[in-house]
DNA sequence: GTCTATAACCGGATAGAC
DNA sequence: GTCTATCCGGTTATAGAC
């Protein structure tokens, strides 16, 4: 690690990983090509390939960039929660270090990359959600021992589904009718966990029984 | 429209139709070239700009030949439960002719196009949802007299989110730890409506406020 | 560390024989 | 309707000068 690696934000690498962020959230990974990157970011194509070794690579730094930090927050909103959160704790502790980012472009990448199924398990679950999942699921176990495993395992699923596809959308969603406009984050955190905490309460033991119509 | 259109699922046009609905659904659109379409369906690379014009053409194709039947399913079951229907029949109406897809291939393939930010306003909303999501909202509003629109918008749009969630990573949920290994599709669509109505019924006007850690 | 130039390849689409 | 052959543009990655 050299001196540059973590210096103002006007290097060479920085340029290239906010471009990279800004237009993979924006068009996605494949239809975005390093050549889009590196005249977004105004440096050299060749660059690309000298400060991370390849498109892949460069991927995984994005989301390293940006899941990490959250893996901490997320860690630390429940540990701030004390030993036994309560169940509003626990959604907020798992929301709002994503939903409240400050970056506009971290957002739609963010969505990007927990929706993207061949990236998930090996590339983010893996690496950088497995643990936290594991700690949030002993915590909502305290909370709500009633219950099942499975069944816990399926609602945190519910609620990551829910947030992601506003991440993934956050770009469309606004622009729909119905939705009063605008995206103002402390709003949808609050609905978000208005929602999210009475799916988790409620009762499993009156599983649903289908009929034909 | 000739003969050939609707034959037996043996013609060249459906051979491709399924191949790319497995492959697209497995490695995404942009990952998945129209050669290794061809070579999964055993047909000759030109039968693709023959049948369908272009690559895009041929997404479209397989947009409409999915998510036609379920907006008439949706419809016809919204409709059956009558003039005021109740959450429980809404939420079921809304998730079953999606989770209930009896073809393996689709339902990989409609979570693709469900969480693509760059498909999802022109090519798959406002063709194919936008009608339906009304006319469900309708439902909830009478259902739910106490929402209000911009609530009811986004709930609706948390439950399509956990669905679209569960869809597009059917592969891998099955192969993490706590999920009881399987995926039951009926004990999966009792646990999420389970879920989601009782955040439908959540009460609103308690707007949870979000202090800092 | 940064550039130019290029290698080596793969993609979608099409022309034209059959 | 189906095939072969090909065009043509774009892709990642690298070699080597500066």
């Amino acid at each position: 690690m050299t001196a540059s690696s973590q210096e103002v934000p006007t290097g060479t690498k920085t340029k290239i990983l906010n471009a990279a962020e800004k237009l993979f959230g924006q068009h996605g990974f494949d239809a975005t090509s390093l050549r889009d990157i590196t005249a977004e970011a105004g440096v050299n194509l060749a660059a690309v390939n000298y400060h991370f070794q390849s498109k892949e690579s460069l991927i995984d730094a994005l989301i390293d960039r940006r899941l990490g930090p959250i893996k901490q927050k997320r860690l630390q909103m429940l540990e701030a929660a004390g030993p036994a959160p309560a169940l509003e704790q626990i959604v907020e502790a798992f929301l709002a270090p994503i939903l409240d980012h400050d970056l506009p472009t971290a957002v739609p990448l963010i969505g990007r990359v927990l929706s993207n199924p061949s990236l998930f398990l090996e590339r983010v679950y893996k690496p950088h959600l497995g643990e936290t999942v594991a700690r949030f699921s002993e915590a909502l176990e305290k909370a709500l021992p009633g219950l099942s495993t499975e069944e816990r395992f399926w609602r945190v699923h519910f609620m990551a589904g829910a947030m992601t596809h506003i991440l993934a959308l956050s770009g469309v969603l606004p622009l729909m009718e119905g939705s009063g406009g605008t995206l103002d984050r402390a709003t949808l955190m609050a609905r978000m966990v208005t929602f999210l905490v009475a799916g988790f309460r409620a009762s499993a033991d009156s599983p649903h029984i289908l009929e034909k119509c």
